[in-house]
Order: structure tokens, then C-alpha cells, then sequence
DNA sequence: CATATTTATTTCGAATTCGTACTATTCGGA
DNA sequence: TCCGAATAGTACGAATTCGAAATAAATATG
């Protein structure tokens, strides 16, 4: 029943941030924060728009949140040079080594994964998301 | 690159929550409050611990969780018979009725998402899912 | 051009979640 | 039986997230 799928998915989530909470040495970042600084890692510099849309947090929420990195130093807000609007996230020099830190982290959890798992359920289960994803925004939460 | 899966799953999670928030008519709930009475809904009565097992919430995050759905009236905390440490929770008969709202949503989410995707795919997510929280149980964090 | 609308982001107070410490009960041996 | 360790849950202050309103710049419309 796909109830319960939703209900797993829910749980998956929790379990991976307690990973990350449980990773020696200490990250020293929550959940929102790592999540951040490793989309960041692999995208290069990017608008707050695209990182909100994600990860869909609220905007408010992030705002926190690049707050804090910013004060650890790992990031730095500029503005960006084709919209006055919109500031560009880039990762500073401290930022990408912490960034790597926490890729290590994430990418043990998906080795871990990948050693009980064949590549075809993983990209079955990456369409899946996906499109849980779609299902989701069309039907109801734009933000 | 299963880092991507990780961020994905992230952002699936939220989107579901905000596809619950949209949900018309307003289901007066928030996620968890949701994802508590779903599994109730299924699971019958349950003692705490059960729930904190199958969601990884934290502790005392689930105890104000529970505070908020007991003050709605929607579930009840009793004595566990067999053990005076434990609570069991049980839904009162508005809780039913409101655990009703909660899965014909989660449902409609399901069934979009039934819509999109074969049965092997679905089940080949809930193994990975399954899979994932394993590793990650196994490697860090355990609460 | 004016101006209404949309997009991008922040601020601020309220609600939620978390970490730590604490009480109470059960279990597993000496 | 007695005691240490493990299990079940709660209290409370701190940190995080959220919702609503506000600001500012780009875009569309007449």
C-alpha cells in the first residue's frame, strides 16, 4: 500500500540525519546545513531561489540558515551580476573543505546503500522520487 | 551519484509536507501530527516507544507531538497493562475520524504516484528505502 | 511611460523541535 | 533479595523552523 511508503519515506529521512548527527569526527552541522553546503559543492555558485527549490524549505527557513553558515564562514552572499534581486550563495575556501567533509559523510551512507542495492533499484528508486516530487507540487504545495 | 539520492530524498520529504499543507479542505494538522495518526490509524493502539521506533522523531519532540493531538482530542494516552512504564496511545473516536481525513490525502498522493510508476518501481523504492535506513541505523545513528 | 504584478529575499514573533537532565519501572545477574 | 544497567517517558530552556508582512527590483500591461 503506498500509504506506508509515505510514511518510510518520512522515516528514511530522520534516520539519515541521525547519521549525520552520529558521523566522527562531529560535522558540526545539522541536517538543513549540510544539505546545503554539499547541493553547493556539486552546483557551483547559486541563486537562494535555486537552492530553496531543492530542497523546498520555506524561504524564511533558509534564510536562517545561510545566516549561520555565513557566520561559520563557509559561505558568503553576493549579489548577483544579472539581478539586483537575487544574491549568489558561493562557498568560501573554509566552506569547501567542510563541504567535503560532509560529502564524505553522505557519500559513506550511499556506498553503504549502494553495496546492498543493485544500480537498477537505485535508479528505480531515484525515478520514484522524482516522481513523488512531481505528484506532490502539481497537486498541491507550490510553496 | 548516490549523494544525489540522499539530497533528493530530502527534498521528496518536504514536498510531501507541503503537498499536506495544501490539501483542501485544511486538514488542521501539521506533518507529524499527520504522519502520528496515519500510523495509528493503521497500526491500532501502540505505546510510545512504537511510534518513536517507527518515525526516528526524537524523543521529547514526540512527547509535544502527542501533547498537541491529546489536547485535540484526537488520541488518548492509557496505562500499557502489561508494562507500568509505557503509555499506549489509542485514537479516540474524533481521532479516527480525523486519521481518516489524513490518509484519503496521503492516499490521493499514493495513488497519483501509482499513476506514474509500475508496482516493481514502487516496490523496488520501498526496498531501497528500507535499505537506506538500515545503513544508515547500522552506521550512526541509533537515538 | 506609469503602474500593477511577479519574483527574490529578509524581518520578526509564534510554533515546533531538539538536547540534556530527570523520574519511574523492569530486567539480569550476584 | 538487592543493585546496577537498560528501558519508557516527561520537563524545560535553547535552537530551529515557520507564517505573515515588508522591501526592493524586474517584468508585463495599458
Amino acid at each position: 500500500m503506498s500509504l506506508d511508503l509515505i510514511l518510510q519515506l518520512h522515516r528514511a529521512t530522520h534516520r539519515v540525519g541521525l547519521f549525520l548527527a552520529a558521523w566522527e569526527p562531529p560535522l558540526g552541522v545539522n541536517q538543513a546545513e549540510a544539505h546545503i553546503l554539499a547541493f553547493l559543492a556539486q552546483a557551483g555558485p547559486s541563486p537562494i531561489g535555486a537552492v530553496h527549490r531543492a530542497f523546498a524549505h520555506k524561504r524564511s527557513t533558509l534564510t536562517g540558515v545561510l545566516d549561520r553558515l555565513e557566520g561559520k564562514g563557509w559561505i558568503a552572499r553576493e549579489p548577483h551580476p544579472d539581478d539586483r534581486r537575487s544574491t549568489l550563495l558561493r562557498l568560501t575556501p573554509k566552506g569547501v573543505k567542510q563541504a567535503a567533509k560532509v560529502k564524505a559523510a553522505m557519500t559513506a551512507l550511499g556506498d553503504a546503500l549502494a553495496e546492498e542495492l543493485s544500480p537498477h533499484a537505485l535508479a528505480a528508486t531515484a525515478r520514484c522520487l522524482e516522481a513523488l516530487e512531481h505528484a506532490a507540487e502539481r497537486a498541491g504545495g507550490g510553496d
